[in-house]
DNA sequence: TAGTTATTGTTATAATATAACATAGTGTAA
DNA sequence: TTACACTATGTTATATTATAACAATAACTA
């Protein structure tokens, strides 16, 4: 399963980060929030978050360039994801649901193109704030 | 309809510039662009690309940070949008689904929540690309 | 025509992300 | 164990994307 790469000291370090807040957190957010731990520069953040996209352990939120934890375990590695984002108190939520899974993993557009790979993004009010 | 607003010139010239290319522009190449018309700041493309996704003539491809005209009378006023990517050659086509925005439109999470507004975007590769 | 709002122009700066190069660790196979 | 390949790290500089703040104009509207 994709949750079992081990992790390199920076990648551990942010992703323990990430993991634990309980909102996106942007790049310079969480370079401010590790340098206490020796990580300097832009670059080692960056690096360290590539890498945990890729093996799937975070998620980039692209229309807020913001990282959060998967915490899907049907998510397939970085391959599909859903989010809801609240557009007053920008809270984010990763979506679960194997409806909406199944059907965007299915579609076909006209010309029966296939896609490796989705991202969505809704947008609304969450509970809190409507 | 929503494509019937009178644009404003720095927003006409920038429309043009978006609507005649094949591909999607990135805001500092329409600037490099639209220099020789005046338009001289950031600010001023940015402004207009603003508005123009505001009222639905362009859309944002958010994981690229770069616009296209919409040619989707279906889509409403940037509030549903669906796009193809090619992840080799970088082409990006609006995909026009009624089954599709049918569906997202529709969709409710686990706790009810229904959204008011989604982007989706799929990336495999085209047809050239295959 | 005065008041209001939207748009423009301009300079400066903030926020996000990568290039380039040097060094150090890690796994592997002769 | 040594050479090799590969990955990760550290560091400086720079590129790219986007907004703040303020002044001036144009367009709308009562
Ligand atoms: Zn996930
Ligand atoms: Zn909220
Ligand atoms: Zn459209
Ligand atoms: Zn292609």
């Amino acid at each position: 399963m994709h949750k079992e790469h081990s992790l390199t000291k920076n990648q551990q370090i942010i992703f323990d980060l990430i993991d634990k807040s309980t909102e996106p957190l942007k790049a310079y957010s969480i370079l401010f929030n590790v340098q206490k731990k020796g990580i300097k520069a832009p670059l080692q953040v960056y690096r360290a978050l590539d890498k945990l996209v890729e093996i799937g352990k975070i998620h980039k939120i692209e229309s807020r360039n913001a990282f959060i934890a998967c915490h899907n375990s049907s998510c397939q590695v970085a391959k599909a994801t859903a989010f809801s984002i609240c557009e007053i108190c920008e809270k984010v939520t990763e979506i679960s649901s194997a409806g909406l899974s199944k059907y965007l993993a299915n579609f076909k557009d006209k010309d029966g193109m296939k896609y490796s790979k989705y991202n969505l993004e809704f947008f609304g009010l969450c509970k809190k704030c409507r």
